[in-house]
DNA sequence: TACTATTTTTAGCCTAATCTAAAAAATATT
DNA sequence: AATATTTTTTAGATTAGGCTAAAAATAGTA
């Protein structure tokens, strides 16, 4: 009946994340874990999203939980919420990548559908995000695009930098000191197995050297 | 010690604006009013708070309330966020003057400075909002003007509508029908006794027929 | 002034969203 | 398989922010 409350949104958000990572079940200690609550909160939350007139959640006990289509349908908005504001903050007010995550978080839960459709129109229907994330249209679809991580990049092959799978403020921010950024070309030169390093040309300028770490938290697309 | 609510907010700025109006301690009733809630609830968020390490609001028992320095500071820090707000949504995303209100209203309470900060900067430091109402800077200070209602204006005097007292959507609608929009070049021909309505030239070419009521909700700047 | 009407406050209840502690179920380990 | 560990749920409490109904204070009027 009640328009959905922030705290019922972050639930579906964080369930909807879990689900798509692990392909499975959420687990409330996941859950919890996400939203910096206690299982017991949880189990109590999921109760009344899957008691809605429209429930939002498939709920077993002692077996985790699933979004519904409704639940589905809204924590896909949820993200193309955060994602528009995100693209919003970097491109038209010049935060940096690192900055907009926290801030995103708190206008995604704005409800006016038409401030979202006009944003989206001011941005110019963007496709994805300052991560490179895709941003789903007003009917939830994602745009998909073949992208590999840098580990997974052959010897030689240029490619550029289209997203990062952490998307943590240090892993960006030590990023930013790189200069390496959405759109920045890339070329292994080696890989070292003495230390996991791998040399990169970067722009096909500078050399550079990347830790392993670093290359399994950039998605790249072949040229 | 918990950042202050969006309730706590509201009932800030509730409070800032009745005393603003009537030069007078707010009463517990006036406040409800406002607020769609009831007395009774007022009261006890009145004394939470009174009752802050720093009191927002400065309580008398059964002689209303009036802001101290830190809750003025507030108050008036949510009226430049929610016409910042109003203005990017004119400005920048095409809405129409008496669409803005709601959004604005919600997204006012959107914590970060630094959103306020760059967001004033996208949108060139704008000392008025889109219902002439001004903006105020990041220490509080608003720019003053001197505007007078059209009611009062000199007949065949020339002046420039700035803003509007009643800034209620059905008003803002019944103006863009007639084309008044700030802006709009004015003049008053004649004052009718027999009806109370007024003959206005509008931008040096149409003659308008305005009744008082419009022109007592009207803000002009002579020319 | 004394009575009436209005306004404000108090008292007691309710719901959303959290918590802790304990019970129950599922999973893992000898 | 029996037991130990982990996970989940239940039970009961708390806080913010609302409500109603009744009591108390203030204001208005005969």
């Amino acid at each position: 009946m009640n328009p959905i409350s922030k705290a019922e949104e972050n639930h579906l958000k964080a369930i909807f994340n879990l689900c798509e990572e692990t392909g499975k079940r959420a687990s409330t200690n996941a859950i919890a874990k996400i939203m910096q609550t206690k299982a017991a909160s949880v189990t109590a939350m999921i109760i009344r999203l899957s008691g809605k007139e429209i429930p939002l959640v498939n709920h077993q006990k002692h077996k985790g939980v699933r979004l519904t289509e409704a639940g589905k349908k809204l924590a896909t908005n949820l993200i193309r919420k955060h994602r528009l504001w995100e693209t919003f903050l970097v491109e038209k007010l010049n935060f940096s990548w690192d900055e907009v995550h926290e801030i995103a978080e708190e206008l995604e839960h704005i409800k006016a559908e038409k401030l979202i459709d006009r944003l989206d129109e001011f941005l110019g229907r963007p496709k994805f995000d300052p991560h490179g994330d895709p941003i789903p249209d007003a009917d939830g679809n994602f745009t998909f695009r073949k992208q590999i991580l840098l580990t997974d990049l052959a010897e030689n092959q240029a490619a550029v930098v289209v997203g990062v799978l952490d998307d943590s403020p240090s892993f960006l921010q030590y990023l930013n000191k790189l200069k390496l950024v959405l759109g920045s070309k890339v070329q292994i030169l080696e890989r070292v197995e003495y230390d996991g390093s791998n040399r990169i040309l970067l722009n096909d300028q500078q050399e550079q050297v990347l830790t392993n770490k670093v290359c399994q938290n950039l998605y790249v697309k072949t040229l």
